[in-house]
This record gives C-alpha cells, structure tokens and sequence, in this order.
DNA sequence: CACTAGATTTTCT
DNA sequence: GAAAATCTAGTGG
C-alpha cells in the first residue's frame, strides 16, 4: 500500500478533506477508515486557528502541505489535522472521525471509559483511542517512515455529505464539514 | 434517555 | 479574565 504524496494535500481544503474520506489511516499498526473531515482556512476564515495569524502553535498550519498538526483543545483533548495548501497559505484538515478497521483491542486499552463502544466516532476520541498526543505534531504523512500514515487506496463507494462544521461559534455556516453519508461511525 | 457541569491550555481582549 | 475545532460522568425523568 502506498502513501499519498505532497502533491495530493498541497490544494483546497476543501477538496482534501472530501477526497480524504473513504481512506485509510494507520498509526503503529491501528487503522481506521475515514469517514468525516472538516476543511480549515488562513485568515478569510474565522473559525480556524490560522484567522488570526501565526503563532506558536499554529504556526503549521502556515508550512508545507501533508504534515500532523496535534493541538489541544480544551485543555484536555488532542485534535488531529493534517495541513493543506502551499507555504504561506494556511490551511487544514481536522480529522473528526474513523471506522476502526485493525487494532482494536489497542484502540480500547487507550481509551480510558470502558462503560462506552464509542471508540473513534470524535475529534477528542480518535486521538485517544490511536494514541496521538503532542509528540506526533509536524510529522510528514507523506513520508514511509512516518508514525502516522494515510494510503492511496482507500474503500471507495458510499455517498459523501455536506453540512457546517460542528463545534464552532464564530458564525460561518460555509458547508466545509464532509463525511460518509451511510456510515455508522459519524460524530453526534 | 436528556441535560448539565467541569476539566484545563492557548490565545486574545 | 474569558472563550475555544470536546468529552465524560453525574443527575433526574
């Protein structure tokens, strides 16, 4: 199985985070299929953390496309993006949930809740289940020996949906949130 | 089942 | 000081 190149992430936001859905992602031997993604701008958006411009923590977002963007939201869960778009234009993608395809017993002994089936269906609870912290943040997807992986060949079929993005106050109902309509691992 | 509070870092006012 | 790209556990019907 091959990894995407650079050249896959480097366009719109909005076009990676559809073209992401129905791909595989693996880290250490954990995989999961995407089923919903939501696309992040620069400063024309200002729901994302670019709007306002750089600083220390997003200061990815503002380089190369394909590489882990880690961040902490609401001082306790980890959010998994990759970036998108050329250098000096900030964009993202925000991984918001997987199918989990391989790995699950690790998936479980992550999660630290045993009452709930809930393993990857949420920003927050994907990176628990796979383990991705701070430590993962700007690795290169795109390279082989990367912790984290997404591949060429994903499960093709299902219908893909559109609706605003879940979570945000800062108004913009643009519908940048896309996901796999017949999927049973959707977020709320 | 529905609703609510609380956890806790980064950033901006 | 307050709000944010969220989730869990607890309470009450």
């Amino acid at each position: 199985m091959k990894t995407l190149d650079r050249s896959f992430y480097s366009r719109d936001s909005a076009e990676v985070a559809r073209a992401l859905l129905g791909k595989i992602l693996e880290k250490e031997g954990m995989k999961g299929r995407i089923v919903e993604t939501e696309a992040y701008y620069g400063k024309e958006d200002p729901a994302s953390h670019a709007s306002s411009g750089k600083t220390d923590r997003n200061e990815l977002m503002f380089g190369k496309a394909g590489r882990i963007y880690v961040y902490l939201c609401y001082g306790l869960h980890y959010l998994l993006n990759i970036t998108t778009r050329s250098k000096g234009k900030p964009g993202a993608v925000l991984i918001r949930a997987l199918e989990p395809l391989e790995g699950l017993n690790r998936m479980k002994s992550n999660r630290s809740t045993k009452r709930r089936y809930k393993l990857t269906d949420g920003p927050g609870r994907l990176t628990e289940a796979l383990g991705i912290d701070k430590g993962g943040n700007g690795a290169d997807v795109t390279s082989g020996d990367s912790e984290i992986k997404v591949f060429k060949d994903g499960l093709e079929g299902g219908e893909v949906g559109k609706s605003g993005r879940i979570g945000i106050n800062h108004g913009q109902e643009r519908q940048l949130r896309f996901f796999l309509k017949d999927s049973k691992f959707l977020s709320r």
